[in-house]
DNA sequence: GTGGTCTAGACCACT
DNA sequence: GTGGTCTAGACCACC
């Protein structure tokens, strides 16, 4: 999968690599058992610190995303789908209050932002089940 | 309007400030040509400092959402709500896909988001419209 | 003439009074010689504080553009139009070196700005010899 | 680069330092993609606060002309110089208007005028072209 | 009374 | 070492 950094964005690296590897797995390109390249290789491909890629990915471990065996490397976890549940978390649901507000403002209808919101989850989760 | 700041959390005090602010206004809380409490107020109302609330304030009004004048105080523009658009912005786009993609792995399935977004929606937009 | 005060600008009234009531005197719609409101009655016309009027008042005193008696009130100096001269101020010059750094920024071509600049000179200059 | 802040004028601080920033990059003394000062630094070297410095970056950054990043510094943006505009805004209009009018009640006539803005324009474009 | 500006100094996150 | 955030306290311009 190709994953890609913008130095520029104020948001940290560490997080723009977690956001991109919970976006592949969600979207089929990175399989659960996949392993990933080390810490050491994906830093130099992407020409960034070796503590940023380490920072990543224990971050994911901790959500159980990753499994991370400092001799075997790192591989996705198995198990990463949780099973299903009936409600969003509150910090998700805190998130979209905050960008239901901002959109309200922008005059966005409440049609298109949610057939946004569908287009966005169908997207991510058709490309999934093509990949399986 | 009550304003809560958690101080524990790791988004910044002017960045919440900034998000109550904007769901205070979406929600109806705060009506557009209202006044605000003037920063020394409402930084000593919070408990925090005069700078913070300014910061939030200026940044709000570089979104055209304040109007702030060293005259008369800090006031809602009659403005606010923009003109309808058709299209959310490629920054609210990519929250919403790290937002599914966790989700997603989280087990949320698509009909209880989309449920989820729908809510949010409308409790913010109806609580506005039967306030007006 | 219609002086018109942005209240939510972030100018100073004073500044916003000074500079319409320069441009009145250079677009001809106001003469030399010509009286002008009184402190309290422009005030009162404009929505504003006395102290404000006086203060622009008197500043343009200080630049020899009005001639303000306390008992006769207000008007034009008569010789409101200095002598010609062969070279603008440095303040002048400053100003249009901040502007154009913007343009040239800003994707201004020269002969747009250049013409733009000619407009503007003459839309004033030509409105105070059509009112002659 | 050398800067220069007058502590004595009215103008703010970061407005100075805005300015001269500008005028850098237009007149070819800053060049695109090149790294400022860290704010400590060039505070340091001014002799003036680090946090006016960081506001004038940041006042430059809402502009598009600096990229900040907390991790490596100041930078000025690649895509500064903004594609050709037909027209001014109505902010630099503004300012045009009161300069003229200025300038004619100080006795300048419009080719002086003219000519003067034509050589500011020139001594900026010119001496980045030549240092390209 | 309002916000604006500036200073000084602290701690933190990120790399 | 970089900028970001927050605090504290001062003085100023404007109205």
């Amino acid at each position: 999968m190709l994953i890609k950094i913008d130095l520029n964005k104020d948001e940290p690296i560490y997080k723009q690599l977690m956001d991109q590897i919970r976006y592949g797995i969600a979207s089929g390109y990175l399989k659960p058992g996949e392993e990933l390249p080390s810490v050491r290789q994906l830093a130099s491909d992407l020409g960034i610190n070796m503590h940023t890629v380490a920072k990543a990915y224990n971050l994911l471990k901790a959500e159980n995303i990753l499994i991370v065996n400092s001799r075997k490397g790192v591989k996705i976890s198995t198990d990463v789908f949780k099973p299903i549940q009936n409600s969003i978390g509150n910090n998700s649901r805190s998130i979209i209050e905050d960008l239901v507000s901002k959109c309200i403002l922008d005059g966005i209808p409440k049609d298109k932002f949610i057939t946004e919101c569908e287009k966005i989850y169908d997207k991510i989760n058709n490309r999934r089940n093509d990949n399986d």
